[in-house]
DNA sequence: CATGAATGAGTTTTCATTCAT
DNA sequence: GATGAATGAAAACTCATTCAT
């Protein structure tokens, strides 16, 4: 078996991720098979265990490689790569996004695991990174709302299949239809 | 002072709308004054109290005008209306809209009061609706996808100003801005 | 339909012989089919309701012809009508008598509606009247005690058959066999 | 002072046998001096620390030796000393077998503390074996009723005295009497 | 370093009963 | 004479957290 950080962290993550903050210590210590008195040597409180363990997860995660792909001088080529990358991340990752983006909605979550904040943030800094790359001047904030809320659409309303069971072409015309639109308004 | 049903019915939204499903039973009582046992008489259970009291509230505010509007010939007008309306709606009701989002996302809402699909059903007829009239063949599931990442993006990503705070010419901007990429996927 | 009298009788004995004195004011208002205020108006308290209800009740099931049957001379014989007489009674309304022995063994009940107490007390009456007329002395409250052992054995034991379902022989096998016994003891 | 543990078993036994299963779980609390959840945490429910602590005082107090006394040759003798022993146990705890039969009578025991079933079984046991080596066909059944139907008997119906307060001789002679009785009917 | 034991403060819900109409 | 509305008190059970070992 596991040491026991590691069964700790995994089933941390295992039950914050299905009932987020609401879940309790117990069941948390339940799942990693721990005294619950043991998650508050290391944590000392709930909240605590909880930021510790979900910013470890969207570290490791979320690290977005936006950057890098704000070089891809062709803006549909890059504005499509974004879409398809982060599609494909944020529906792989529903359950973990759900519980994320329901708890910064009751106003639960610091600035450090806000998702929102952080997929916007991130957008904005690669939008201008490839922007300036291009001497070009865009309404940023305009832009980096209309890719969030692509986002978003893909999380939140109902939907048949999640964007990463779709096939290939699917996938990238979806990215290109979305990436053309968000062009337009340029 | 109102009725006790009054209060009751106002004390439950304030306190819902500020907590969601996790507000108790107390701090509705204390709101609206009365006793607790007293809604478990008009109510049975919290659950049944929540979902009473937002069902009402949803039915009078988001009573949706979008069959009225999509008899607008022109798509770009109807999709500008549409955008109008409802960011100024929902970024009013910003509270309400987040602690609804909120539930929904951790599976606790029954169908009637499901923001996200009522929201998603509702686009999809109207636009179902105008694009009948207009004779076009569109793809209703993708704009309305569109306009409901839309609609997510001025609620859940920050932004320092609410949309109904905007200026008359700043929300039609937006909202032409919006219009016109959703025209560019058609 | 019937009156309300008729229906608050009917809904408390019902209630109260399935659930005895927990069965609740809501149980029988519901069960009669009058509002919960109107039990009150009519017997104040739920207890007062319950000694009404099942004293009544008690009269009118369990009037006792022991008096009657005392006047049988064979001893003999009379043991046998009253055993027949009682276990026929006894296993027939076996939930009000489990109910009222139970709510006895509590010492919740009054002397006036005491099962215990009141076959007892019947019984040694009985005896005493029979064999006085017969100039017999004999240890009553013994012989009662014995009876009543052999009623109690039919309620409280377990059983495969209650005594009123059994053959006419049955029954008869069974009464003279414990009249015998009975009387080994006079 | 005792231990958390003995504390927790001697105040639920004390509040379970004088208000059985409708004691609250405050009570035996504030009876063994520790907090409420301390109950929850080592019993799960109410129903279950019942049900363990009085199983416990039953196989405690209750274990029958009526195995032993079978072996007595002389049926009278056997038979007396069975009467002698339970109605000695019965009546010295009348209030544990009281509130134990009226719970049975409500049916809300489970067979391993049904007291009648116990009674029952053990006595049918007990005749089973003694009559096997004196090599006597007898109606066990009946007979076990008879006996249990005493033993009820001076548990349920009023006295003056408790049979363990009686002399020694008073004693003997209503064992030797029943003994007769239930002989007669062999 | 880990844990078994204990708890104060709550949570939903039920009940017998009263009040005003 | 009947009832809809309201309630104080209490019940079973849960939770995050501390203490002693």
């Amino acid at each position: 078996m596991q040491s026991v950080t590691e069964r700790i962290v995994k089933g941390a993550i295992t039950v914050f991720v299905k009932k987020g903050l609401q879940a309790t210590t117990k069941e948390v210590a339940k799942e990693a098979d721990v005294a619950e008195v043991t998650l508050y040597r290391r944590y000392s409180t709930k909240e605590n265990m909880f930021i510790t363990v979900i910013k470890n997860v969207l570290e490791k995660k979320f690290h977005s490689l936006v950057l890098e792909m704000a070089k891809e001088e062709n803006t549909e080529l890059f504005l499509m790569k974004i879409i398809e990358d982060r599609l494909e991340l944020l529906s792989k990752n529903k359950d973990l996004v759900s519980m994320l983006l329901s708890e910064t909605l009751r106003g639960n979550l610091t600035e450090q695991i806000n998702l929102p904040e952080i997929i916007f943030s991130s957008l904005k800094q690669g939008l201008e990174h490839h922007f300036k790359l291009k001497n070009q001047s865009v309404d940023i904030e305009f832009c980096a709302r209309q890719l969030g809320g692509i986002f978003l659409s893909y999380i939140i309303l109902p939907h048949p299949k999640p964007y990463y069971k779709l096939t290939a072409v699917e996938k990238q015309n979806i990215a290109k239809k979305h990436a053309q639109a968000v062009i337009t308004t340029l």
